[in-house]
DNA sequence: ACCTATTCATAACG
DNA sequence: TCGTTATGAATAGGT
């Protein structure tokens, strides 16, 4: 990686090597480190640089880890490691952590319905008591949410149907005064284009009561979808 | 790297735990071996997989290393620097499965229908699919437990039958044999038990075709019980 | 185990 | 040592 490929061969100048040392010193600390993490294993790391320096990684222990490394290849060292009892709390808690995600995996797969093999009758009738109550109180909420959606398209419903009324007396209004009286030029142009506004209006908002462009066909259309939804709209 | 980022966590699902662990601990070892060789530095390492199984590297020797560690290391021993690192690394750990299970209380609060406040339309409409999805595999799971059941009856039934009719067969040709034949007192009186014994038995056993005791009236119970619950039970 | 699309690590350079 | 960038490696997710 880098510009242009190496060589697996020692690094004769010795800047160099010592830049890359430090780099790939860091890089492996790293990885050991995510190895660690990520896949739960015991990682320990012991580098020495050419000059003598040292450098380590233990994702748990290194004393543990050479104890544990010297039971496994058989040199039988005596393990006279004690573990602090930080770490042995911090083992423990994590173990109790582990334990309940497992519970809890365990059960989210139960209520998806995955791995049943293991539960017999009763389980899983009230598992399935357990998942209907679910999607009934589901089913509420999603009632409550169109409930409430469809009161406040009435509401606004109601208020704009107010508006119309009070427009139309105007016009009516203003169609009497025509009849009764003269007026002047501007006042007539200036009548003329309200109502014409007015009357444009209306036509844009259809046969309903509607004028609010926040409450158009648009809305109309999402409450729709919204009713059909209500049973889940699976086939 | 690779298909998308990965968060440094533990990583839960146990298959592509143990892919992932194979892949970096090659890839550890490997950059191990480059670093000592490039560097010409003396490199260490230990992996144990969650198994259990170990895995080492030793540039030099494993034994050389650990006692250089001990010398170069193990006298400045409680060094503060790698203390808080791997208390810093316990704590990073803890935090990551406290996260966990929050998330995964959440999923299931969800799944049990409590907590739905924060969910939009979208979000409760798959949920209702996920939950009706469960409702049906545990009903499916159900529905092949009972027929499992209800065969294993059936099965048992034609075996009790058949016994019934050879037994039958039998009490006619003894009887067939008591009308021509003479017999001896003993013979007279082990004929005689084996009757009773079979009368007996074809009476508790009642109008049906079975005998074994096993298989008794509570197993009938049984059986109208799980086909009563097939739908689940609820009111 | 093998195959890419991606992300990551790092060699070279300032 | 530190930052930047072009490039090759490592590897996550999928088959």
């Amino acid at each position: 990686m880098g510009r242009g490929k190496v060589e697996l061969k020692r690094i004769e100048n010795s800047t160099s090597r010592q830049v890359t040392f430090s780099k790939r010193k860091n890089g492996l600390l790293k990885k050991a480190f995510e190895l660690s993490i990520l896949c739960d294993a015991e990682v320990a790391l012991l580098i020495f640089s050419p000059s003598g320096k040292a450098y380590q990684f233990a994702s748990h222990d290194m004393d543990r880890s050479i104890a544990r490394y010297r039971n496994e290849v058989g040199l039988m060292e005596f393990n006279n490691y004690q573990r602090s009892r930080t770490i042995e709390f911090w083992m423990s808690e994590i173990d109790n952590l582990r334990r309940t995600i497992d519970t809890l995996e365990a059960k989210h797969k139960h209520l998806a319905g995955e791995d049943l093999s293991t539960l017999g009758m009763k389980e899983l009738k009230q598992l399935e008591r357990q998942l209907k109550n679910g999607v009934e109180r589901i089913r509420a909420k999603k009632r409550r949410i169109i409930s409430e959606h469809i009161s406040l398209l009435k509401k606004r419903q109601r208020a704009l149907q107010e508006d119309n009324t009070r427009l139309q007396k105007k016009v009516k209004l203003h169609e009497a005064n025509l009849n009764t009286r003269a007026f002047g030029a501007e006042e007539c142009d200036a009548f003329g284009r309200a109502v014409a506004a007015v009357v444009l209006a209306v036509h844009m908002t259809g046969p309903g009561y509607e004028k609010d462009g926040q409450m158009g066909s648009k809305s109309h259309h999402q409450t729709a979808r919204m009713l059909a939804d209500q049973d889940g709209g699976d086939p």
